[in-house]
DNA sequence: GATCTTTTTTGGACCGATCCAATTTTTTTC
DNA sequence: GAAAAAAATTGGATCGGTCCAAAAAAGATC
């Protein structure tokens, strides 16, 4: 196979008069540059090759996308709340003109296939960590890199939506309606079957999943705290994202609840159609509020109030720090809340 | 910046030996090792640079994804047909750990900003192809890629969905339903106005946009014809796949079709939606059948009846054929009829 | 046409590792 | 304890380029 030195050889002049036709053009002669052309043609050289050349430019032009611990690619893409942020990401890259990269982390790999620690790429954004230890090796990389809705220190960059106040505007946001009565559906993050909490008892630690979580359950604790409501006093239940019962057990938990509050758009939709299922009108009956807006949330019947976690702006600027480049920056994002149809005001009893 | 060869010098051994610590550990003996591992903290080593280790490896575990030439990362990601083929692609990487890369093509891009002359990939698998050039800088890079829906000649890897056999099976549905009367939605991919094509004119050439449209219209042809129905007597109107006037165009333009083929199934929803909207009962007065099964399609009400492309297996059979490299190999996907509630019988008049 | 500029071209060093044959050290065997 | 076998270590070559200062060629000036 062809190398530049070849193509120089062929063509009679010096490896850096062929490697200037490629990248200088205008800075060699045409009478030289056609001659090195006419080689490469002949021996079929394509063009410097990219792996060798990097070696020394140091830069891909491509950013990865470095998905949660237990997430392959594909599980990102499919997951409805990450694929926004991967969507934001990707405007970015096509701002720049650069190559977006998914690359997993495979704790087991080795040489070659351990993904961050032999990813082709200029930097890195972590979809979401739940250690620090995760994002160990692009530390160690010393390459830039972002952590979206992390604390991982003031040396690191990261971009947050301030999940205390969305949660905070859904609690609001039901309490103003005039709801006095909850559920609270919140995450399992650590695999397990959904626990149900009781009523009553102190529960901050078993709450949390994640910080981001424990921002949100904060958020509730707040609101409903204004208008004299202990949140350990409402039920609540802790299921995982995917966990199809969890719409059910938060209904039985909260048998008179008007209004549930849901750290998930998918359990809340899932939420609403329960309701319908046991003959609850929503919002007539009760009042469903999510958390992240994506596609399904604007078609539920009727369509869900939920927080709009900004995940393609999240994805955007994470992108762009990453890019940018200097010293670390910490970027924090306002949620919106969006009213749609599944909350209305509290029917009085 | 520390390098192997700092390590080794700090630890007091050869190069090799230091490669080896972080290559073959058990190849070196433990008290060599650890006066090595020492170093390399000592100097914040964090192993081998994966850049220069490249230089020899030539593998890099990532395949690409170069997206129709028109469109960036984020129009790919936002395409919901392209998007099932991305998934595809990446459930193959998963399979075997790679990491999937999307390079849009930049015609413009020099240097390191031209996308696929110097991604830093094993492969490339291309989403769409009009034009054998497109190909041309894979090819010349002499790296693995394969081609779909295109035929590229024997030489080059292909994965194909018949989409005569998908075509046909969707009108012979809507003719085994006694519908006689047609109207057909088709494709313009050169950016333009949509065209409205005059009844009873031969116009194959003009209804053709990309080779896999022309299939479809063939087989549109064909099982009409068997019915003794031609072609060229039925409405047709080609547009972009965005085009929002598309469904009021056809309606307009075969006012009494019983039925309606759409090479596109966001235009065949838009056809629904148009329909209901003019006051015609979904699939009691029109049927509508798609090409290509979206979530969007389920969803649709009635659910539209479509062809499932088979997106996903495309995807992920591409990915495979790239990982397994060897000769150029042909696979043919055949779609299926996915019969949902957009198609009912002809009523008779 | 000789001298001074400017433009081209060139060879050496380097980018950061890996590979392999040869050498050195350690272990085994008798 | 010497010889043979096995294991560990090493230096040189290589991967395929780019960069830069120095040399050579071309062009300008008088």
């Amino acid at each position: 196979m062809a190398r530049l030195i070849d193509v120089a050889k062929a063509a009679g002049v010096s490896r850096s008069t062929a490697s200037n036709v490629f990248n200088n053009p205008d800075m060699v002669r045409p009478k030289l540059r056609q001659r090195v052309e006419a080689a490469a043609r002949e021996l079929g050289y394509a063009g410097p090759d990219p792996t060798a050349r990097l070696l020394r430019a140091g830069k891909v032009n491509a950013i990865a996308i470095v998905p949660p611990a237990d997430m392959g690619v594909s599980a990102l893409l499919r997951n409805p709340v990450f694929s926004l942020f991967v969507l934001g990401v990707s405007e970015a890259c096509d701002e720049v003109g650069a190559n977006l990269m998914i690359v997993p982390d495979k704790p087991g790999g080795k040489g070659i296939n351990n993904g961050m620690k032999n990813a082709v790429v200029d930097g890195f954004i972590f979809g979401r960590v739940e250690h620090l230890h995760e994002i160990e090796p692009a530390r160690l990389r010393r390459l830039p890199f972002v952590v979206v809705d992390f604390d991982a220190g003031p040396h690191i960059s990261s971009v947050r939506v301030d999940a205390y106040a969305g949660a905070y505007a859904a609690a609001k946001h039901l309490i103003d309606l005039g709801h006095r009565r909850f559920g609270i559906l919140s995450f399992l993050r650590t695999f397990g079957p959904a626990r149900v909490h009781p009523v009553g008892k102190p529960r901050a630690a078993e709450a949390s999943g994640l910080p981001i979580d424990q921002e949100k359950y904060r958020a509730y604790t707040d609101a409903l705290a204004e208008v004299g409501i202990d949140v350990a006093e409402v039920p609540m239940v802790q299921a995982e994202a995917w966990d199809r019962d969890a719409a059910g057990m938060i209904l039985d938990a909260a048998p008179d609840a008007t209004a549930i509050l849901s750290m998930s758009v998918m359990q809340a939709i899932a939420i609403v159609e329960e309701a319908q299922r046991r003959g609850r009108l929503v919002p007539r009956d009760l009042s469903v509020i999510g958390y992240n807006d994506i596609a399904a949330a604007e078609r539920c019947n009727p369509p869900l109030t939920t927080v709009d976690a900004m995940g393609i702006d999240k994805g955007r600027a994470a992108a762009r720090l990453v890019f940018a480049g200097g010293p670390p920056r910490h970027e924090i994002i306002e949620p919106r809340l969006i009213i749609r149809g599944s909350t209305g005001p509290a029917r009085t009893r």
